[in-house]
DNA sequence: GCAAGTCTTACAGAACGCGAACGGTTGGCC
DNA sequence: GGCCAACCGTTCGCGTTCTGTAAGACTTGC
């Protein structure tokens, strides 16, 4: 397998300290929480409680990060999100509440660089914001090619061909994808697929497997017997290309 | 194959030994049940009985990790976790005594990391505290593959071969090769064993018996006489590469 | 030869994964 | 607007796999 992708993460945690995020939410309690955690681990938080007051700062502070909350009191948060890619291509994470309609996939299709339905825990938060930083660090290019044997996904353009010929994929399957390409020979549990691929804390572990059966339909010769995306017996599942493994590694 | 990944920097179980733990709970027998089973799992475990204490102990010791429950005599629990967040961003497991799934959303809303409901099994409150903290060091780095002989175990692809063979092992199986294989030429009773790979601290031995049993039958070339999983009579199993074993020792 | 420890086998319940199908929602198209 | 197709998350039933335990045979040490 050779992943072109190849993010030479040498950029540290240690990279990241002092870099300034705006947080964007209108609950106190969601913000007070949050953005102890983002200073404890060596963020410039600023915090900004509307829409309205969000635009501003933007401009004002010119944030590395956004942490932008999609329920807000006045102007809606994607409207929000739309005005602020208008001018300017700081990275945002979305915030969605997942009782209420998912516009993930409007925020997604938007150009969110990253999602976590609430309620999240802190951690997972300031891993994300982490994440994000370090990738819009490194590498000037949003997101590079993944190739795979005769795959080939390209994030930014969301097309995933296999052997030149396209596979429409659905947004879910084209996430899950995207993340098992991204790291291949190692099984993943249906939880941790489920709170990084889906951005949920909690949720039906059921939605994983069924996505995975279909994504199954779509990438594999044959889907009743999986040679790529395989099942983990008890654990979860495994992406990795098959035919001669990594023996010469 | 060419995954350059190959960063050895794992982060299995056996990182976690040492983490110091702080046990918030005014039940005596939850707390001893619970800090029993996180000993067992190789946490230092400090035990508070009200939130004055905790608060106190919290500054004092500096734990890796705080399991609150949410009702405490005097001070509650969910005060006790507001004036934590306060001065530290430690790690956070809530306990409560309500058990339905709508409390897990609201322990995770109020910014915990994670959430029990009680009455819990022990065995799941260990794996929740491993995974967060497992967490809140880095996720997903692929841990160290091991080699050993002609046998080769890769645990965060979940793959075992023998002379590049892929040996199917269940969970089980698995979990008690690689901790024989990170612990070679070292005897363990069925105790131990039943402790560190199954995380109990209680259960019939004959479980581990059995296990070892249907070990030797994928590893040894003769699972009669075993070459490298050998029995210590009277103390408990051995695992020691083959040709000349340890008979220099 | 005896007792304690170990091995082997068998079994039933539990856990797990899969497939199919259903209702709800969204977005496009007439 | 209203119909239709696509997609998503959930649920249920079924077959499979795994696991712990019990019971008997066997081995080891004394």
């Amino acid at each position: 397998m050779n992943v072109s992708a190849a993010a030479p993460s040498s950029i540290g945690n240690e990279d990241l300290v002092g870099r300034r995020v705006l947080l964007v939410d209108d609950d106190p309690t969601v913000a007070e929480v949050a953005s102890s955690y983002l200073r404890a681990s060596g963020f410039v938080v600023e915090e900004a409680g509307d829409g309205f007051t969000a635009l501003q700062d933007a401009e004002r502070l010119a944030p590395d990060l956004i942490v932008l909350d999609r329920m807000l009191p006045g102007i809606d948060g994607l409207e929000v999100f739309r005005r602020l890619r208008e001018r300017m291509s700081t990275p945002v994470i979305l915030l969605t509440a997942l009782g209420s309609e998912d516009d993930r996939i409007a925020g997604l299709a938007a150009g969110a660089d990253d999602y976590l339905a609430k309620p999240f825990s802190p951690r997972e938060l300031v891993l994300r914001v982490q994440s994000v930083l370090r990738r819009s660090i490194g590498e000037f290019t949003p997101e590079s090619v993944l190739e795979c044997g005769e795959f080939r996904l390209d994030p930014s353009a969301r097309i995933a061909t296999r052997a030149g010929v396209e596979l429409s994929l659905t947004v879910r399957e084209f996430d899950l994808f995207e993340f098992l390409l991204k790291h291949p020979n190692q099984v993943f549990s249906r939880e941790d697929l489920l709170r990084t691929v889906w951005g949920w804390t909690y949720g039906d572990l059921s939605t994983v497997t069924v996505h995975v059966r279909r994504l199954r339909e779509k990438i594999e010769r044959d889907p009743r017997s999986p040679a790529m995306l395989t099942t983990v017996w008890g654990v979860g599942y495994r992406f990795s290309m098959g035919g001669v493994p990594d023996a010469v590694v």
